[in-house]
DNA sequence: TATTAAATACCCACAAAGGAGTATTTATGG
DNA sequence: CCATAAATACTCCTTTGTGGGTATTTAATA
C-alpha cells in the first residue's frame, strides 16, 4: 500500500492539530508536518517529502491565491488540498480556474475531508460540494471583478481609513491620480459610495 | 475518577471534529456531541447532561456575546470555554469582565487546550495566555466609547454600505436627523472620515 | 418630579467622494 | 515590435459627508 505523507498549514494551530489527529488513525497516511506559519512551510518542504499539502489560504498577511501557483512551480507533484473557511467566490477565487487539486470548507465534516484525499489518492481532483459556484448569467460573476495591484494597494489604504489626500502623499501621487483609481475601481466594483464600496471589498482584500 | 461531558459548537464542523478526535484520546472526557449549529446546541443541551461547553462565539448570525450570559442562566453549572479565532478585544469583550470560564484562542496549540481542561476540571477559569489584554492606560480603553442604540443600528446600516438617504428613508427618519447621529458617531469614535469610522466601529458592533 | 440622556429635526459652510470625460507614459505579453 | 493593459494626471460638475451650531420631544431614572 502506498503511503501518502501529508503537510498541515494553518494559522489556526488548534485546527491544524486537529486534523492531524485525525489522520493519524489512517494507515495509508503519514503527518509530515504541521505549521501555523507559511513561512516555516517553505522551509519544511525544503526537507519534508509532501505528498498532500492541506492549506489555509486565508492566512494574513499573506495571500492564498498567490501561494498555489508558487508552491505549485516549486513542487509540481504535489497535491495542494485547500482547506479554508471561506467560499472561493467570497476570496475572489474562480472555483473553475483553480489551480489546486482540492478545495474543502471548513464548514463541512469529515467524510467530506475523506472524499477529498480518496479522489486525490487516485489522481482525480476534489471540490466540496457545499462550495456554492456562481452561475455563469449571474450578476455577481459577469462583472469578473479583477482589481490591478495598484487598485488592490489603494483599496487596502481605502478600507484602513486613509482620504484621498492620505494615499496620494503616501505613495508620492497625484491626488488625482488616486482620484481616477478610486473612480476604476469604483466602477469595477459596482458600488454606491465608498461605504458600499468597503462593504463589497473587504472579502476579496483579506 | 469522575468523567466530565463534552458538548463541542462550533460551524465549522471539521473543526469541532478535529477537537472532538483529539479529546476522545482523554479517558476523563466524553463527547457527547459535536454540532455546527446553535440552535442545535440547545436542543442537544435539553437531553444530554454536559459539564463542559466548548463554544465558539463568532457563529454568525449569532451575537456570542449575548449566548454566555443565556447558557449561564438556564445551565449554571455547565462550565463554558470559549474557543475562537478572535482576540476578545477584537469583537468587544472585555476579558476582564469575561462572563465564560475560559477562553481559548484557535491559533494556540493542544497544549493551551490541555490547560484550560485541566483548570476547568479543578474549578479554575482560564484564559489563553496568547490573549492580549488592554491596558487600562491605553487610548483604546480610556476613551470608553458608548454608542447608544440607534446610533449602533445606524452604523450597522452604515457599515452595510447605505447612504444616509438610504438610512434615512428605511427607518423613516428625516435625512437631517441621520445626519445628527452620524455627526455624534463620528465625534464619538473620533474618526476623520466615513473609511476610518467604518474601520473603527467595524469591531464594536458585529 | 426634576434632571438627564436619547432621539428627533433643522441651519450654515466646507471637505470629500463620485461620475463623466480626455490624455500621456510605462510596462507587459503575444 | 506592436497592441494592450496599467498607471499616471488633468477638467468640470454633482452628490455625499463633515463639523459648527440650535432646539423640541420623548423616555429613563434618580
Amino acid at each position: 500500500m502506498k503511503k501518502y505523507n501529508i503537510g498541515l498549514v494553518d494559522d489556526h494551530l488548534l485546527f491544524a492539530e486537529g486534523i492531524g489527529n485525525m489522520l493519524t488513525g489512517k494507515p495509508e497516511l503519514t503527518i509530515s508536518f504541521i505549521t501555523s506559519s507559511v513561512t516555516e512551510m517553505f522551509e519544511l518542504l525544503k526537507h519534508e517529502s509532501v505528498d498532500i499539502l492541506l492549506l489555509d489560504i486565508n492566512m494574513p498577511p499573506f495571500n492564498g491565491r498567490d501561494l498555489i501557483p508558487r508552491l505549485k512551480m516549486l513542487y509540481p507533484n504535489m497535491k495542494i488540498m485547500i482547506l479554508t473557511m471561506y467560499q472561493p467566490m467570497d476570496i475572489g477565487l474562480d472555483i473553475k480556474a483553480f489551480k489546486g487539486d482540492a478545495y474543502v470548507l471548513k464548514i463541512s465534516g469529515k467524510q467530506i475531508l475523506e472524499e477529498a484525499f480518496s479522489h486525490l489518492m487516485n489522481q482525480q481532483n476534489y471540490i466540496d460540494p457545499n462550495i456554492v459556484i456562481p452561475e455563469a448569467n449571474t450578476d455577481t460573476s459577469k462583472q469578473k471583478v479583477k482589481l490591478t495591484k495598484r487598485e488592490i494597494e489603494i483599496v487596502r489604504l481605502i478600507v484602513s481609513g486613509k482620504t484621498t489626500k492620505d494615499i496620494a502623499q503616501e505613495l508620492f501621487l497625484s491626488e488625482l491620480t488616486i482620484k481616477t483609481h478610486r473612480k476604476n475601481i469604483s466602477e469595477k466594483m459596482d458600488s454606491k459610495g465608498l461605504a458600499d464600496l468597503i462593504a463589497k471589498t473587504k472579502d476579496i482584500i483579506q
